[in-house]
DNA sequence: CGCTACACTGTTAGCGCTAACATCCGATTG
DNA sequence: CAATCGGATGTTAGCGCTAACAGTGTAGCG
């Protein structure tokens, strides 16, 4: 049936009574066609229903449309939010985002990199990469538009985009200090990654500052896991004298922190101040609503779509590293501590 | 610089010393070629360090390997779960997955399903599609390769997958009528879903089963989210008799009763039982951990993903519709009503 | 009035791969 | 031993679109 046939670029064409190339340019708003051509063909492939094939333009021209994005997760609302903000961003610039997903086997994201590299993609996103060294020295050298998000190591060939990490920790420590506290516990992140020594740092810098000297014995190990921030807790809460406050690297180690003071029977933020990193989901649902260090998730990803585009168009990046603030969110997890151990200060 | 050129398909053929038509059976996995080229051909690929065109492969062959998956957001962990499932299912089967986000709109999701259709994608996934009707006899008709999951409407002309919200809801019910409870509350979910009217079905046979007669005044309307959850608790907590068990629609809505209990002072379990409906990741989040009715969202996708493959390559699909199982999930937030002040267990 | 200049439109030649058919050759058969 | 067969391989012809170049007409200029 001539009916069910696809509708192609040489329809529109002839209903429009102009060469199929007129058609294409009409359809990718290139200059040098007058405007009621124009107006005529725009008419004509809307009236035939015509939807462009992607693939064969993508063969003609070398440009598929579509970016890669390389993620461990979607089970995490970290990857999730900054997914979100990639994909409305590349919708709004008329690309399409195909997904990728490595678990946690660095196998799998060397295998999909490789062949997302194979053409069919103009692009690549690489979220918090794990097995980056394998591959980032021949993206690089390549040329193939690429751009970190939330990388782990802090230097980089490649473009990308981060948090105000550091920052985000002093800021964090510096307002718990400003409640009162005087003895705050830190629950680290996974060590392998940059950002956890980062926060760290923060932490340290801002008590420091305040005139006080950071003592290993209240600063944990943790690796980004509810259960690991509750096991954490409950080693700092064992010490003498017992945190006021406790800080932890991201938002589920700070629930972990609840659960632990919900076990050792302190009240929320009467006994405990808690503070967490992230603003995730989970941070906003959570009782009490926590308070935390925001960093801009979905604006990391919508920043990093919008870089590999430019890269992808052949625009130089005025800044390869963009480092996008963090933001202290107060809620109802912290509060000055009651049963103040305050010493008098200077 | 001749190193720096692309590898084509006639380079292997060149090194295996074969046409190319042999080379494209070989990494086709297609018969009609000797054990002992096949090696060749491989060796010599992989020497080369080949990478198959996919646009070109997409031209020439129809399949693009690639399905579009199309719904509202991925800040809702309901669907990042079951698009995890998916994405985990197709790269499995060696597809890829193509994200669509309709946000709230409509119209968009109207124009994301117009394109996919255009040729970029073999299949199709909607996830609980919103403007359905204007496109599903159009996809029907063409027989283009697309499933829903989870979809509004309980009858339609495309294959779906669906999980038991009737079951699921009965078999919560008989969960509180058998800890004792005999003035349980229900919040629904928004009515225009054909799954809330299920799951509030469910909740009604289960209180015919056991003797008693439904009360309308028990019955709350939500809208999915966790405010009219809470809003919807503090009504049915201000009716006399108080209920002693609310079971909501869905995971966010018991978060929204938590709410609701906490501001009204009850404790949960003791004084009220909630019940949730998902089994999100907020429910094991929460605390107390959430008693709820499962829904396999992640097992939902990869189905789905496994029946659109199926159409793709032409199989008849067995069932057209698929109904996964619930499953009732026992956690912390759920007592019998004579128990003073349990308190919660693992 | 011939010639350039420019804006618009058309023509040609692929992009890299695979479907469909053609060919080859050794093995099987009566 | 010719006729036949079927597995292995090669050849041809595009898939639908766009880059690069080639025209065409009209306006502007000396």
């Amino acid at each position: 049936m001539q009916s069910n046939r696809r509708i192609l670029l040489a329809d529109v064409a002839a209903r429009a009574g102009v060469s199929m190339m007129t058609v294409s340019r009409v359809l990718n708003n290139r200059p040098g066609v007058s405007a009621d051509t124009r107006e005529r063909v725009l008419q004509a492939a809307h009236a035939a229903g015509y939807v462009p094939h992607v693939p064969a333009r993508g063969l003609a021209s070398g440009r598929t449309g579509m970016l890669g994005v390389v993620l461990a997760n979607l089970l995490d609302t970290y990857y999730s939010e900054i997914l979100q903000g990639a994909v409305m961003e590349a919708e709004a610039q008329g690309s399409r985002l195909i997904l990728h997903l490595t678990g946690t086997s660095d196998a799998r994201e060397i295998a999909q990199v490789a062949t997302l590299l194979g053409g069919s993609v103009d692009g690549l996103l690489l979220v918090l990469p794990r097995a980056a060294d394998h591959y980032i020295a021949t993206i690089a050298q390549k040329r193939f538009p690429c751009v970190l998000v939330d990388h782990r190591m802090l230097d980089t060939p490649l473009p990308a985009v981060r948090s105000a990490n550091r920052a985000g920790g002093a800021v964090a420590t510096q307002y718990l200090l400003g409640l009162g506290h005087r003895c705050i516990g830190f629950i680290t992140g996974d060590m392998g990654y940059g950002c956890s020594a980062e926060r760290l740092e923060g932490y340290r810098a801002a008590l420091l500052e305040a005139g006080l000297a950071p003592d290993a014995r209240y600063v944990q190990y943790g690796d980004w896991t509810q259960e690991s921030g509750r096991q954490a807790a409950e080693a700092l809460l064992r010490l003498d004298p017992r945190p006021t406050a406790i800080f932890a690297s991201n938002d589920l180690e700070a629930l972990g922190v609840y659960e632990a003071a919900r076990a050792t029977g302190l009240h929320v933020p009467g006994q405990l101040s808690v503070m967490g990193f992230d603003d995730r989901l989970e941070a906003r649902q959570a009782y009490p609503r926590m308070t935390t260090v925001r960093q801009p998730l979905a604006a990391m990803g919508g920043r990093a779509v919008q870089m590999v585009l430019a890269l992808v168009s052949g625009q130089p990046l005025p800044e390869p590293v963009v480092e996008l603030p963090t933001e202290l969110v107060v809620r109802a997890s912290t509060s000055s501590p009651a049963a103040a151990r305050t010493t008098p200060s200077p």
